[in-house]
RNA sequence: GGGCCGGUAGAUCAGUUGGAAGAUCGCAGGCUUUGCAAGCCUGAGGCCACGGGUUCAAAUCCCGUCCGGUCCA
């Protein structure tokens, strides 16, 4: 595919030749006339271990540094890294690639790029390969992309696929001297995103240093190029979309045996001997071990433990035959911790980026992600018995890498990996007692139902693997099924989302918006442009539409002969659409005029909004970020990021730091700005409610108190929000806190509406407010105390009413037949005769029927233990005679009904009843 | 955003088909012991998360709310 693509003037004027490798079948570039095969694993093994193709060693950072450096010097603006964190998508949660920057808007052709060209190094997580790495010595869940971006179009012609090779190839030979034959340009057609096109894979060494795509096709069911099974056409933009990874590098510069050893080298020696590992690679018999299983891990898919098991045997011959004897037991032995030690630094080092760019732990979204992350290292680290807390080791690589790392939010993140790994033993020690008790109470041990096993994981987050250590311990053993990932999988499949419902297009001028400046316009003339089914659009109009979470206005739009009232608005694209309740004439002059109390209501939350945000973030620390806000009438809500519940002072806190905002009456600045810019200016911080579309957005800034990217109406300053009062708070997931506040008269309103339920509980007690709480508490004790001490004499006071219906028995051969019906009765007077029945249990060749009147009807049917009499049968028929049912033990039963009158015959006839049975 | 599970004594948890609110540890007092540990006895400690509903009767069944856990995207 695309073989005429890849006929570079570059290749031709080198002399490189194009071959077919015969192990993959793909075409690949080459100097070497001997050439076999076509450079990239599985088809060669590693040959830079222990033979460094580069001039010498490079650390990360020289790596960097010489990168950029290099590109700056080929015309390149250097360009900033982005956040781990895909905050300005909706369709990602992490970055998985340098392009993710520029996506969608730069791509889409929807705003021009920040530079042309630019190179950056990007970092990026990738959650997919999250099991095989430390397993095959160069997987990686973080890593920094290195890349040179051009943006070509028919505007503008920056550089395209032979000058990007060139560049590739003098930054391997000039600055990392990299022989010339020993570089391999293989090809490999690229999609993914609704893009593709031609793309070179780099190969040095067995070692893939770099992907240069060249990115030129669309999805398009028209388009003429079809890949697998998708049809493409020619994108306006064609973009160099390279990636050059920044470790495998460094990795290949260093030539250890695997690519941690590079990039962790304190940290991983550290690690290692804490453990109690030798980590000798002078040592010449380990280091060749190392070196055989790393380069056989490059070769071979290592995810299942079966095919692990099969590069271990493989990795035993290979040794052997080099005469390092080692069977596959010791083998196994040896590698276990070690790929431990390996996934650890590693993961550590991807909660270093995730939260220093503010993630936070969560049950859902990215925060999930980091948790999975964390609770994995925490496996890791118990299972080497580390004597590390999991925030010390982090810390330590947000420390290693202070020079890409924000340093700012330290102090929050040990305090969050600590609770998390808190959180953690307590669901592992909850997990342990259940599986405990459910093991010691299954009759067949050593098999627990699948159900059991998938409702341990899904429910309490047990691994299958636990549950058969904990089983271990007590001797059992426990099967996990091979499917059993497949089978959580397909329990979660849900089906597939609804796509979005088309949205109208109006084929219309775009509505001028009014309602941003001046701020206080609440009227307007207008021409009505379209009307159908009580739809309108105007030229220009007053009233908002609904979004950002701020609900639309209301108000009336009059004509010359009528006036109707608006019940909503909505946006359009560029138009603005009115929902009103009376039909108006096409081309009709009108006037508009808002709703005032419910805009400034809205207004002013809308501001709050921002206000309670900054504040949050001041008082809390700066992972906070909003997640979601919806503004109301009387109240809104905000939902941040915070890794635990806050606590009351802290709402406290917030709310005094607002309302100081307030009275500092700051004027809230609205600029238009241009997104690059913008971007430059604030950062990532602007996009708190989400990320708005288009070439330019609107900035919200409330001195260097907050600023945001922001759709919605504001006041002109701080103080006209009067007061923000914090209703509530509320916890909506993990690490996510709703704020439920109000701003202006709604405050007034909330606080006047307390005060009147004080006043009024207060009045209940005959206290003045201020003594609620401990009067309150006085109440509530005294109760208790006085419900003891009916239970108490309750108790006592059974004994002579036992007396005296013994007195009254009637005899049934040698059974006592106690009856006795109690009228008036209620509750108490109920609960003594249940006490009363109680004591039967322990008399001699008793029976006892207790009738009373409390709710209708209740008998209560008691036996000695010495008799063999089915009371809960006989109260079951009792209870049909006075209009109910009844139940109970053997001994002991209740019977109950509506028809109170019938008692006395219900009692008769057990007594009839019993004396058959007896 | 979706799914599943849970909320009972200070802690950990039982509580069968709706009909007397329990166990273990911890706590207090007593006995035993030279003292401690342990043992034995006695006792305190519960709006069974909250609000509705069904029922003669709800910790138990149904609905809603709040709180917590967990998995998935």
């Amino acid at each position: 595919m695309f073989e005429e693509e890849y006929k570079l003037e570059f290749f031709k004027e080198k002399g490189y030749i194009r071959k077919v490798c015969p192990s993959c079948q793909t075409g690949y570039w080459t100097l070497e006339d001997s050439a076999t095969v076509c450079g990239d694993t599985p088809c060669v093994e590693y040959s830079f271990i222990g033979a460094s193709p580069m001039n010498r060693p490079y650390s990360l950072d020289e790596v960097r540094e010489f990168y950029l450096k290099f590109f700056e010097e080929m015309g390149h603006k250097r360009f900033e890294r982005y956040p781990v964190i895909a905050r300005w998508r909706d369709d990602v949660f992490l970055t998985n690639a340098s392009i993710y920057a520029f996506q969608p808007f730069v791509t889409g052709g929807l705003i021009p790029p920040p530079a042309n060209p630019l190179t950056m190094s990007q970092p990026c997580i990738r959650m997919s390969d999250l099991d095989s790495v430390g397993k095959t010595g160069k997987h990686l869940s973080s890593f920094e992309m290195m890349a040179h971006h051009a943006f070509n179009s028919d505007k503008e012609e920056v550089y395209w696929k032979d000058k990007t090779t060139r560049l590739c190839h003098e930054l391997l030979t000039k600055t990392f001297g990299v022989a010339e034959n020993g570089i391999i340009y293989k090809e490999k057609p690229w999609f993914g995103g609704g893009n593709a096109g031609p793309s070179l894979e780099v190969q040095v060494s067995g070692l893939e240093l770099a992907t240069l795509v060249f990115m030129n096709l669309k999805r398009d069911d028209r388009g003429k190029t079809e890949i697998e099974g998708e049809l493409y056409s020619p994108n306006e933009l064609r973009i160099v979309d390279t990636g050059y990874g920044l470790e495998r590098f460094a990795w290949a510069s260093m030539a250890t045996p695997t690519i941690y050893d590079a990039i962790y080298p304190d940290l991983t020696k550290e690690l290692f001997e804490a453990s109690g590992i030798s980590h000798e690679l002078e040592n010449e018999r380990y280091a060749s071990i190392m070196a055989e299983h790393a380069k056989l891990a490059g070769i071979m898919d290592v995810r299942t433990d079966t095919k692990l098991q099969d590069l271990r045997m493989e990795c035993v011959k290979r040794l052997g035959k080099k005469g390092f004897e080692i069977t596959i037991k010791e083998l196994n032995e040896m590698m276990a911790p070690i790929e431990k030690v390996y996934a650890i630094v590693d993961h550590t080092h991807t909660l270093a980026f995730m939260h220093t760019d503010g993630i936070v732990p969560s049950n859902t979204k990215a925060g999930y992600l980091a948790r999975l992350v964390i609770r994995r290292t925490l496996r890791f680290m118990e299972a080497l018995n580390l004597e590390y807390s999991l925030s010390e080791l982090v810390l330590r690589q947000i420390k290693t890498f202070d020079n890409i790392l924000n340093q700012e939010l330290n102090d929050v993140i040990v305090e969050m990996l600590d609770l998390e790994t808190k959180r953690y033993h307590e669901t592992m020690g909850k997990g342990t007692r259940l599986v405990k008790t459910f093991l010691e109470k299954t009759v067949r041990k050593e098999e627990i139902p699948l159900d059991t096993l998938i409702d341990f994981y899904d429910t309490h987050g047990i691994h299958p693997r636990v549950v058969q250590t904990i089983a271990r311990d007590m001797d059992l053993n426990v099967e996990i099924p091979d499917a059993f990932n497949s089978i959580i999988a397909t329990r979660h499949q849900s089906p597939e989302a609804e796509k979005d419902k088309k949205k109208k297009i109006y084929d219309l001028p775009p509505t001028k918006l009014l309602y941003y400046e001046p701020t206080d316009l609440k009227e307007c003339d207008a021409v009505v442009l379209h009307s159908d089914e009580g739809k309108v659009i105007l030229d220009g109009t007053v009233f908002y539409p609904e979004g950002g979470g701020q609900p639309c206005d209301f108000g009336v739009i009059s004509t010359p002969s009528k006036i109707v009232n608006v019940t909503d608005v909505q946006r359009y694209g560029d138009v603005i659409v009115h929902t009103v309740d009376s039909n108006i004439p096409k081309g009709e002059m009108v006037h508009c005029s808002v709703d005032w109390d419910r805009r400034m209501a809205l207004t002013r939350h809308q501001s709050g909004t921002h206000v309670i945000l900054g504040s949050a973030r001041n008082v809390l620390g700066g992972h906070v970020w909003q997640s979601g806000a919806q503004k109301g009438l009387d109240q809104s809500r905000v939902d941040i990021s915070h890794f635990r519940k806050i606590e009351e002072e802290e709402i406290e806190k917030i709310e005094l730091v607002a309302n100081e905002t307030l009275l500092k009456n700051i004027p809230v600045e609205k600029i238009w700005m241009d997104r690059g810019e913008a971007e430059k200016q604030y950062g990532f911080r602007l996009y708190q409610g989400g990320v708005p579309i288009g070439k330019k957005i609107r900035v919200v800034r409330i001195g260097d108190f907050d600023v945001e990217a922001c759709a919605g109406t504001h006041v002109r300053q701080t103080n006209e929000l009067g007061l923000i009062k914090i209703l509530k708070t509320e916890r909506i997931q993990d690490g996510v806190e709703r704020i439920i506040f109000s701003a202006g008269m709604a405050s007034v309103k909330h606080v006047q509406k307390h005060h009147s339920l004080l006043r009024e509980s207060a009045g209940v007690l005959r206290v003045f407010p201020e003594q609620l709480p401990k009067t309150v508490n006085r109440f509530f004790e005294e109760w208790k105390s006085q419900k003891k001490q009916i239970e108490k004499l309750r108790k006592h006071g059974a004994q002579s009413p036992v007396q005296a219906l013994k007195e009254g028995a009637e005899l049934a051969g040698d059974v006592k037949l106690l009856s006795h019906i109690q009228e008036d009765a209620d509750k108490n007077t109920f609960e003594e005769l249940i006490a009363i029945g109680r004591k039967v249990y322990d008399m001699e060749k008793t029976v006892a029927i207790l009738g009373c009147d409390f709710e209708g009807g209740k008998i209560i049917i008691a036996r000695s233990k010495d008799l063999d009499l089915d009371c809960a049968a006989l109260a079951s028929e009792a209870g049909k005679l006075i209009g109910g049912g009844g139940g109970g033990k053997p001994e002991f039963a209740q019977a109950g009904g509506k028809s109170k009158k019938d008692i006395q015959k219900a009692v008769n006839e057990l007594k009839k009843k019993i004396k058959d049975l007896l």
